[in-house]
DNA sequence: CGTTACTTTGAATATAGTCAAGCAGTGTGG
DNA sequence: CCACACTGCTTGACTATATTCAAAGTAACG
């Protein structure tokens, strides 16, 4: 079941398995997992906590959920969306591993999204009892959760804010980077993996139709910066990705040297566009890179 | 100086003045500011903090700068930005009174982002090593910082990422109502209060063009929904602009009963997009509302 | 009173969304 | 093994919404 997921065993935590053949990790494990550094004196610490199984598809938590634990991604893939007004499904992120899920929400008690998996997981249930157990007993682990709620507060604003400004060609262009960066941190090829989510759950994540999702990933092939299959991704010119913009316009940049930078950008997004709306004709202008 | 904010004296923090002319505050004003419930052996506590007046335009904080202080708004409007790649700014929010500045960096011990005034401000200076005395101190207060995160959080998540799939309008019109709301939370009226940022800071924190924004505040106006004057701001229909929304595609929407609130927002936004077009020679549809 | 910064307005354009249709991969059952 | 349906993805043509460019109007400021 497991296999799927094609996980190193190396680096999969909780080997304290028990006679019933569930899985639980210690403290330690969890510092480890949340790559906080651990107190030291708690490898004295007995407690154990529960590791569950989770199918692709199933429900980690529903929105009004009591906050009864904090789940831990300890390996898989998921997807925490919520429901607007109007019944739409807004995807809000996508944990993997290291991943600590419910922290937006101990103010409340409550959960205020859904999480669901998206890959067949294993997930570390911590009681939210626990950690404030472990907050009062260990100084040190109290800080090091706020070291992880701000590192997600400065992902939320600093990298995921500045996205309402972006085209969609760059959305999806940095997207596919940060993709690529995330299964670095965990070990796989930053070039080469698998989008765990569909077309309209990329489209819902970044604010776009599903169409415009399919269309620009199609261009990029044709313009050789990656490969697409499926959800099969390689991403062949990351710096070309990154480098996409909105189109600045003149009035909201106060300052600065826009002089090649900007120069650069313009001429590849009007490439774009190009291929964008002339495609079959004319392939592209791209140096001899290889259009399928 | 301070006269122009017009602040009831009575809610404003720091009355331990000493010989200097300083206010200092500590930590039971901190804690009452902040909406978080203060240990009970904290009123023995001695730790003064200072309070520090700017004006209107001045810098607390640029990205890169060391972490040394937390700022705490004890009264004033404040813009925190970045600056992208392109060198756009991009604002990332408008800390008010009861706000924690610098949360997001802990992480990292640097400040990501620019904050300045936009009117005269009083701030507490709470340095960055008192909070790891004080949350060694004292647990619960750790715990309340954790609360704090959280909701700032949850903030970012699911009341600015949302932001994303909404039209211009639904924008502008939850933007105006949230800043209404904030207001009511200072004990100021929420139906009329003073914006006291620029059309161009309204537009680049939204993520839309400053003449969209001007665009849609007249049409507002024109529909009898708002009154706009420079940046003086009545609200007359806040459930008028908070029911706007981006119209949603049909799938979008995996399920549920869009009956009669989407017809309802169908025809809303086919008005405003009349009126966005041909409103000089029809005036609006409205029910008898009183255009300027 | 003239200069500057901010705002409004209009017309043209571009980008992304919408609608509609077809295609491809997957799985099921005959 | 192939027809069938199912789901997800792609593509095209059209449309709508917001941006861009340009210009003029207004408030603020020395």
């Amino acid at each position: 079941m497991m296999q799927s997921i094609a996980m190193p065993s190396r680096i999969v935590f909780g080997h304290h398995s028990k006679a019933t053949g569930e899985l639980w990790s210690n403290m330690s494990d969890i510092c480890e997992l949340l790559k906080i550094e651990a107190p030291s004196n708690l490898d004295k610490d007995l407690r154990q906590f529960q590791h569950r199984r989770f199918k692709a598809g199933q429900t980690l938590h529903l929105p009004n959920d009591a906050l009864d634990n904090l789940f831990l991604v300890n390996c898989g893939f998921l997807k925490s969306s919520m429901t607007d007004d109007n019944g739409n499904e807004l995807v809000l992120n996508f944990p993997m591993k290291g991943e600590l899920i419910g922290v937006d929400s101990v103010h409340l008690r409550r959960h205020q999204s859904a999480t669901i998996t998206l890959s067949d997981c294993d997930i570390i249930l911590i009681p939210y009892a626990a950690i404030l157990e472990l907050t009062e007993e260990y100084v040190q682990l109290g800080q090091a959760l706020l070291h992880i709620m701000s590192r997600e507060l400065a992902r939320e604003r600093y990298i995921l804010g500045p996205q309402r400004t972006l085209s969609a060609e760059a959305k999806i262009g940095r997207f596919l980077c940060m993709m690529g960066e995330r299964y670095a941190q965990l070990g796989y090829s930053s070039r080469r993996f698998n989008l765990r989510m569909s077309r309209n759950e990329i489209a819902n994540y970044l604010g776009l139709a599903i169409e415009t999702v399919s269309r620009v990933l199609c261009v990029f092939h044709r313009l050789g910066v990656i490969t697409v299959h499926q959800r099969e991704v390689v991403i062949i010119d990351a710096e070309f990705l990154r480098g996409l913009i909105k189109l600045s316009t003149s009035r909201n940049k106060p300052m600065t040297d826009t002089g090649k930078k900007n120069l650069k950008n313009d001429r590849l997004i009007s490439d774009l566009s190009l291929v964008h709306v002339a495609d079959r004709h004319t392939g592209t202008t791209m140096s001899g890179v290889s259009h399928m």
